[in-house]
DNA sequence: AGGAACCTCGAATAACAATT
DNA sequence: AATTGTTATTCGAGGTTCCT
């Protein structure tokens, strides 16, 4: 299956080169799994100390976490940290400054897991840098008629890649080395690729899975080199947004 | 309730700059 | 010169809101 392109030595030298990696990737996202969970303990404490002080404030309101409901929901789910659930904390004043002093302890210790979590949940639900949109004229926008009437589901069409991330992404973070380049960004995405050869893979996949920043930039720039690759037809397009190592 | 319009976001593409 | 990164623009699709 994972017929990339190249000679047989370097295949092998490859393959040894990810394998002894092997380890210690897996317990690298053994340890940001733990940060995260941290992190989602934090937030529920936040959030007690915040809802403690507005019942003592009798503030109108408390503002929202500025991490995404989706982020939180999702670490929520993985973590079964309950990190959605109403706080239900005794609103004392006492118990309210420990649970802030508290938080902003930890915070100060947890500032790296935070980073890790800010930009796993925030790139998630789009905290959409720079990029201003001018308003564009809707004449691009179809008619309903012209509209296909099965609308998939944008969360399916996450979902499918979102499932194979969590397997085939790990096989291509496995695959690909989540520090360093070990040879030229196109052949670690090619590696990525190659490690996730039954499923195809999005750019985010992939820049995940080299361990590279989530922003936008980032992700853009896998996927120009997505593209030369597919141009290069060392890479196929499998739908759009997928990317899958050539075949045969 | 159903449909149309609008909004938002991810992806695709192209062009250019920087680096090796 | 090739590779990689960045930016801008456009397109496609799903979600939300509003109107009838």
């Amino acid at each position: 299956m994972t017929s990339v392109t190249g000679t047989p030595g370097s295949i092998e030298a490859t393959t040894a080169l990810l394998l002894s990696e092997l380890p210690r990737l897996e317990a690298q996202q053994q340890t940001l799994e733990n940060e995260l969970a941290a992190v989602t303990e934090r937030l529920g404490s936040v959030r007690a100390a915040l809802t403690a002080l507005q019942a003592l404030s009798a503030a109108p309101h408390v503002p929202e976490p500025a991490v995404s409901p989706e982020a939180v929901a999702e670490s929520g789910t993985e973590h079964g940290a309950p990190a959605e659930e109403p706080v239900e904390q005794p609103a004392e004043e006492s118990a309210a400054t420990a649970a802030i002093e508290e938080t902003a302890e930890d915070t100060a210790d947890t500032t790296g897991a935070e980073n890790d979590a800010e930009a796993a949940a925030g790139d998630d639900a789009k905290s959409t840098p720079v990029q201003h949109k001018v308003p564009r004229a809707r004449a691009s926008r179809k008619t309903p008629a012209e509209a296909p009437k099965e609308r998939k589901r944008r969360t399916a069409k996450k979902t499918v890649p979102a499932t194979a991330d969590d397997t085939t992404a790990d096989a291509a973070a496995d695959a690909a080395g989540a520090d360093q380049p070990a040879g030229g960004l196109t052949e670690q995405i090619l590696a990525v690729l190659a490690g996730s050869a039954d499923t195809p893979v999005r750019a985010r996949d992939v820049a995940q899975a080299l361990g590279r920043d989530e922003s936008p930039g980032s992700i853009n720039a896998v996927r120009s080199t997505l593209d030369r690759l597919v141009g290069s037809s060392r890479a196929h397009r499998a739908g759009r947004g997928l990317y899958q190592a050539v075949q045969g």
